[in-house]
DNA sequence: CCGAATCCAATATGATACTG
DNA sequence: CAGTATCATATTGGATTCGG
């Protein structure tokens, strides 16, 4: 059974592309978070224990970059921003989903 | 129906735990190729492009320090020096798996 | 072959203050 | 509320050399 075709290679490399997407200490903590429903910068920055605005702004727009998230500008008075997920980021759920479950795993043993 | 009880900032924590874990570059596609059957530094260097020897050196490091991988020397003439994976690096071939995959998709869909 | 040592550049992150 | 600006530090990555 050849249930695995992919050179080496290939795989480092597509992992790389995802590692490049998801760089950082920051970018799936925020998806989480708006998984969770919250859509607003300052919604997000309490939500995420130690986030500066400075990082969480960069953050977004990188997140915007990659099409997970789209920035939408409410004509509200005052104008109010809403941050939404894209269908496309919904697709890295299950791959997050493994990391939280393998964190909560490590947590155990080490505690 | 509440098929996650977790609160988010459980998750947040979790995620951030495998991230301190994974991160950089270069880890994963060192266990990659490990998981492949490398177990020299030589041919660990060979396989993943671009990597230099400090960078391998301190990764290798890292992940002994958190019990993926054990580092095992020969006594022969000269002494070899084998990097094997612990049974527990295996747990996180799910999260890895996952991550190969949508790096996978994520690449047709920009090409 | 297996790295360690050194030096340096680039990036990421953090703290704080400030604006429309 | 939703950021930007500035400054400082920490971490990462890269190039090269060298030793056992």
């Amino acid at each position: 059974m050849k249930q695995d075709v992919s050179k080496i290679s290939d795989k480092i490399r597509y992992l790389q592309t995802t590692l490049a997407v998801i760089n950082g200490k920051w970018k799936l903590p925020i998806l989480i978070s708006m998984y969770s429903g919250i859509s607003r910068f300052r919604d997000l920055q309490r939500n995420i224990p130690n986030i500066t605005t400075r990082v969480l702004s960069k953050e977004l727009k990188d997140l915007e970059a990659n099409k997970l998230v789209l920035r939408v500008v409410h004509d509200t008075h005052p104008v109010s921003i809403e941050y939404k997920l894209t269908t496309y980021s919904f697709t890295l759920t299950p791959a997050v989903d493994e990391m939280i479950k393998w964190g909560k795993q490590h947590s155990k043993g080490t505690l």
